[in-house]
DNA sequence: CTACGGGGTAAACATTTGTTTACATATACA
DNA sequence: TGTATATGTAAACAAATGTTTACCCCGTAG
């Protein structure tokens, strides 16, 4: 058995450990984990890893492992068969992480479908108290907490929706946070 | 102070904290994190947290912290200034970690605008055989990997699209995936 | 054959970390 | 006022865990 091979199993082993128990494993559960019987090699192992940018290690620490972020590959076409995700025609990855410090707002009407964002959609909210001219904005108006765009008036800010249907939002608001994002689950 | 309080702000604190670090802190970290001096104290309200089930604890183990609520909190409505995302007004939790294993497909065309997906679209793909009738799915058409709406005929199943300008496919396919989920990048 | 280096074992060690005990302080309440 | 309960401090303890040292096994180049 190869080193390298021993060392990816660790690297699989820290991965599946992580995702099953919520933390990262122990060097001496890893050893079990993979039927190694000594520390030491798992520590010989993981400082490879580390030296090779896979994982992040905290010296001294308890389960000091910090993962590289787990990516979802981006496809624009599949060939053939389900997508062998390794090295299919992946055009980039998606990093769930940029939406750290997010949160997420349940959208209630049709006041935005003109963006393409329906009744029942989550849109992805970065909190902050100030946006930009055409940013799409979660604000307060009033008592209610709505989704419009922020856009500039001669002398002041509206909130203006997508749809005809509803009125442009005249006078005091609050911005909450930014629109950066839609999600939708089926 | 209220013990209540005191509670929140630990949770709260384990939150960052694995969100920092990507692992969860021990008790003297949240200690000191918080200010208090006593470990005591910290375990207490740890234990606390987790009759209460919003954190499980696993005894004896160093970090063993899992943390139920997971990453990004849905709300309904905002009540004033940025929302305290502890547990002020949370309707759920979305947890990206269900969409493990799947992959993203960036939709070009507009044959789904009727089911609200549009060109430019991200469709989170469940990697699959097979799917049921009605669902929304991946498939390989020919050389074109597409998204469509499978549909039971009488004899066979059909690939429908949903917007009139576009031919519903007959003949042969492979289903590739079933779409459950949709992201927008703004 | 012999020396050497990779990879592992076994055991000792030092820190980190969860747990427990004893006590202090404050607040509510009879 | 006095007492019970809640909350926190301080310190000791035990277990988990990372780190290090010494040694073994084994294939192989010289």
């Amino acid at each position: 058995m190869k080193k390298r091979d021993t060392k990816n199993r660790i690297f699989k082993a820290i991965q599946q450990f992580a995702d099953e128990h919520g933390y990262p494993p122990s060097i001496r559960e890893i050893a079990r984990k993979i039927g190694l019987k000594s520390t030491k090699a798992v520590k010989v192992h993981m400082d490879s890893l580390a030296q090779q940018g896979l994982i992040e290690k905290i010296p001294g620490q308890a389960r000091g492992i910090r993962i590289k972020q787990k990516l979802m590959p981006i496809v624009g076409r599949v060939a053939a068969g389900l997508p062998d995700l390794a090295f299919e025609e992946i055009e980039g990855h998606f990093n769930p992480i940029q939406w750290r410090n997010c949160f997420l707002l349940k959208v209630q009407g049709e006041s935005m479908i003109g963006a393409h964002i329906f009744d029942g959609d989550m849109v992805v909210v970065k909190p902050s108290k100030e946006a930009l001219n055409n940013d799409i904005v979660v604000a307060n108006f009033g008592e209610e907490t709505t989704v419009k765009r922020l856009i500039r008036t001669d002398s002041t800010f509206v909130l203006k929706p997508e749809n005809d249907a509803y009125p442009t939002l005249t006078g005091e608001f609050e911005i909450i946070g930014k629109v950066i994002g839609v999600i939708r689950q089926l």
